[in-house]
RNA sequence: GGCUCUGUAGCUCAGUUGGUAGAGCGAACGACUGAAAAUCGUUAGGUCCGCGGAUCGAUGCCGCGCGGAGCCA
């Protein structure tokens, strides 16, 4: 038995919803549950329509944590969400309430669901490593990993600047070579029931398409518009966010608004197959096809079965 | 109707002084340990518009069609 659920899987397959259906299941069983979020973007305050997030009047009265929970301008990192998730989850047990985990951000969820450790950091040195990796190119930095931690250089493609400045920022801290791989089984954090909600690929991203251009029709452009004054463009993490870099990009006439929805509608799709080519490899997920009309009932039956209330 | 340009991967286009072809994007699949809505890797796609001619050999040259664009009447 299980204390915590986790609901994963593609933008766009309706896992907010199935959140919602299996914390008010748990009410009507005589427990609690409450919804921890698990979207990167949905963290950000303000950013609501291009990361779908969901309105207060669409909760149906089920409290949600860690949304809004950042500011535009702040960095958003996997470490910090590990120690404020893992917290809030403790919480929430402790006091009886059953914490649904929805979202699906690969890195950040496991993060929490797995026994996730990340390695430590040093920002004067990671900033020089950065620069370096601009003047010198990720060949060179490879080379120079492959100095410092051959076993991680083998593991790391030399083109792929981003991971080889990590490592060599990891084993230079650390002093410890770098595994640079994920375990093959992870080992969970808690007892988890983790579902999946995913369907035919066609489908989501014919979802997707339309998704994306209701985001327009729905005011995504005056809601960018008015984070543009908050800071937006300066945000990190935030103006790269799909949608949002793209409204962005619109804004500055750089692109026709045909383009910026073509785009988005792309991006989301391509997001949503690094996705599942993320999530396909953890061996707890129960997977459900949304299409399938009898796809809550098996996860409410799945919530009965293997979660113990209270 | 005449002249000119044009037809190569799903899309945009390179290219072969004649020896059956590539890139970018897209697609499929994968990796992933503090930006992960990030950062990267692998692979699959082509009667080179059709037919005929000359040639040992044509996607390439010649001819005739067909489709597209422009200019002139």
């Amino acid at each position: 038995m299980t204390r915590l659920i986790a609901i994963v899987g593609p933008t766009g397959a309706g896992k907010s919803d199935l959140a919602l259906d299996i914390a008010q299941h748990i009410t009507k069983l005589g427990g609690q549950a409450e919804i921890v979020n698990c979207d990167s973007m949905q963290f950000y305050r303000g950013m609501d329509i291009g990361t779908a997030k969901l309105p207060q009047v669409e909760r149906r009265g089920v409290q949600h944590h860690l949304l809004d929970w950042l500011e535009i301008t702040d960095e958003s990192t996997a470490a910090d969400y590990q120690t404020v998730a893992r917290a809030k989850i403790e919480e929430l047990q402790s006091r009886g309430v059953t914490p649904i985990i929805c979202g699906g951000s690969m890195l950040y969820a496991a993060a929490i669901l797995n026994t996730f450790e990340f390695p430590a950091r040093d920002e004067d040195l990671r900033a020089g490593l950065e620069a370096e990796l601009l003047e010198l190119g990720p060949n060179e930095m490879h080379r120079r990993l492959q100095a410092l931690d051959p076993i991680a250089a083998s593991r790391i493609d030399p083109l792929n600047g981003r991971r080889v400045v990590r490592a060599i920022e990891i084993v230079t801290v650390t002093g410890q070579p770098f595994a640079a791989s994920l375990p093959d089984t992870p080992e969970s954090w808690q007892p988890v029931l983790e579902i999946g909600l995913n369907s035919e690929r066609a489908h989501l991203v014919e979802r997707l398409n339309t998704r994306a251009a209701k985001m327009w029709a729905t005011g995504l452009l005056a809601e960018v518009e008015s984070l543009i004054p908050l800071g937006i463009r300066d945000g990190k993490t935030s103006s790269r966010a799909i949608g949002y870099a793209q409204a962005l990009a619109q804004l500055d006439g750089l692109i026709t608004q045909d383009e910026a929805i073509e785009q988005t509608a792309l991006l989301t799709a391509r997001y949503a197959r690094r996705q599942m080519s993320w999530f396909r490899r953890d061996a707890r997920i129960n997977w459900l096809d949304y299409q399938d009309p009898k796809a809550t009932a098996s996860a409410l039956a799945l919530v009965e079965s293997q979660v113990s209330l209270g």
